[in-house]
DNA sequence: GATAAAAATCGACACGGTGTAGGCTTTTGC
DNA sequence: GCAAAAGCCTACACCGTGTCGATTTTTATC
């Protein structure tokens, strides 16, 4: 009995390998959390999805494959996110949408973000993956800076530039508030916002 | 004839095994350079160094104390410079000033700096030694800012909380400049710089 | 400039993690 | 029910790490 009857919309046919390779991911992302990069073993991450090493091998071709399937996994949920994301106009309210949004995929998936992070030099594949999202990230914001009345371009003080090193501000500020607790995440967020808000003239 | 008549101030007394230390931590700041950290390794720095890797072992304990003493002596040098740095009062200067020193650092020991920030997480030491450096450039930013005016306070919109994310930001925006150019390191440098000025209130 | 202690070096080894190979078992689709 | 595909496992070979004990070289002192 395949794909029947299953009462959910879409074709189903959901393959036992489905399953598994999803309990693997969790599995990383839990012990991302609790381990680390460095301290988490093929094997370990197997045990945790109830398969041998040998299996694992079968569904990823190592260790870093499968971490950067999990990145992929995390990073698309905030493609999905932003691209639903109607640009409001106001840019006050654009901007703390934005923080809202990113301060809870930190909340929610921290651990694995700050892999990302950390793995972005090592492994192309993450690192590819990480620029494209700080690309729309940086779009977004320069689109708000011009919006704002920054002048658009790309020299040290026109919206381009300054959109990069806010994200930079953003990203970095983050990864380690993230790792001390929401009440800091949280605070974190308000002084990037309120930078941003500076850099984009719209706080004397 | 130890440590005669040297020439030199000093008590001298060099060691044969100062200058094999000195020859491990250059060779490895030539390999983190060319090949990075996971691909360098203990053989990769004992032969570059002229020496087998059971040697190497005399002198560190593993290969990330080697990272680590690296590290360190990189930093040191930061250290002595923002001491003899008097604080100039004009903060337009102040702010040129210290960015300008951390552009040559930059330039100097980028890998370094890159790969000590990669392995902050990972590597206790190295994450001790960065936090005491970013805690040097916090107070100078927070010292700044309050003398531009800026409250003081830790509130997201006083000077503490500020400074930390500038710091922050530049410390983000340095790493991925210094991986492209001189010249994006430098138009990055004003970026930052422009930034911090208008956190500041120093620019309309 | 002989000598004994300290410093430096080496080769061999054990361990642990990675990734591969070949064969067995379960699912899946007809 | 039955092939083919998918899933799974054990065993193995490889490589990098870090340790050990024996040996050689430096260094300081007489």
């Amino acid at each position: 009995m395949p794909g029947h009857h299953s009462a959910r919309g879409r074709r189903t046919t959901e393959r036992k390998g489905d399953v598994r390779e999803r309990a693997i991911l969790d599995t990383c992302e839990a012990l991302l959390t609790h381990k680390g990069y460095d301290a988490m073993t093929v094997g370990d991450i197997a045990q945790g999805a109830g398969i041998t090493r040998g299996a694992l091998y079968f569904y990823f071709g190592s260790k870093q494959e499968v971490v950067t399937a999990l990145v992929a996994r995390t990073v698309e949920h905030l493609w999905e996110r932003s691209r639903v994301t109607a640009q409001t106009d106001e840019p006050r309210q654009a901007i703390a949408a934005a923080m809202q949004r990113t301060v809870e995929l930190w909340n929610e998936h921290g651990p694995v973000l700050r892999t990302a992070i950390d793995l972005s030099l090592t492994v192309p594949e993450i690192g590819e993956l990480w620029m494209h999202t700080a690309d729309l990230f940086i779009a977004a914001i320069t689109a708000v800076l011009e919006h704002a009345g920054i002048q658009a371009g790309a020299a040290p003080d026109q919206a381009s530039a300054m959109a990069r090193a806010l994200c930079w501000m953003i990203e970095r500020t983050f990864y380690h508030a993230s790792q001390e607790s929401r009440e800091k995440l949280q605070e974190a967020s308000a002084t990037c916002e309120h930078i941003w808000l500076t850099s984009a003239g719209l706080i004397t």
